[in-house]
DNA sequence: AGCTTGTTCAACCATGTAGTTTAGTTAATC
DNA sequence: GATTAACTAAACTACATGGTTGAACAAGCT
């Protein structure tokens, strides 16, 4: 298992700053212009740009262009990827969702899936 | 809400290297010793020990010094929590765990916990 | 005691990152 | 058509990162 690196790199990179996380969690309301994500933060706009360039880079955002105006929305993928990465130490950290999984299992047993 | 930033910061950041990444599938066995993570990889041991260091940093590993060997393993509580922040995202990405969590609130129910 | 092994530390280099500022493009507004 | 607004791009600074090497040190081995 080579792995595929530089995706999951980039995801992981892209969350390992703050001001990027925000970002994100001011997407989860929707879409969203440049302007008003870079706005809650004491930074110049060009900065603000460059982050939501990070995020777009790392796949977790998209950018729709009207007019002017650039418009972002979430595209929680690659986050679902980074996502089953860490879930593979779950077990270290308690069994809740291999639980979960066989509960899971049986019930498309029984649907017949 | 703040964020107390630099945890998230320093987990989500020694994430995104891949030697890294693959030490912690390497711990997933059990403790092992500093050479034994540096071996798989073409770097100096140094260099090795520096990546071990950044994750040590980031609390995911823990060192037991004993004699000369410094036996390293896996810390997964700092995991959890870059985990719990990623699943805020799961309703963007499907609803499976959503139903696993409702399935295990019905057990929970029924066991009367 | 001397050699080897497991490891850190410090110095160094090249590159990347986060931020700035200034300039430039495109589009809405007056 | 001129101004303003939303944005990118480029050049720059300061600092962090990932890597190297060489020196040091502590602890087993013979």
């Amino acid at each position: 298992m080579v792995e595929q690196a530089t995706r999951l790199d980039a995801v992981f990179h892209a969350l390992s700053d703050g001001t990027r996380r925000g970002m994100l969690q001011a997407l989860e309301g929707g879409e969203k212009a440049i302007s008003d994500l870079a706005r809650p933060y004491a930074m110049s706009f060009a900065g603000a740009s460059k982050h939501v360039k990070v995020l777009e880079n790392a796949g977790l955002v998209r950018r729709r262009i009207s007019g002017r105006t650039h418009y972002c929305s979430l595209d929680a993928a690659r986050m679902r990827e980074a996502n089953e990465w860490l879930r593979r130490y779950e077990r270290f950290w308690g069994d809740r969702l291999d639980i979960l999984d066989s509960l899971l299992r049986q019930e498309d047993e029984t649907n017949g899936a």
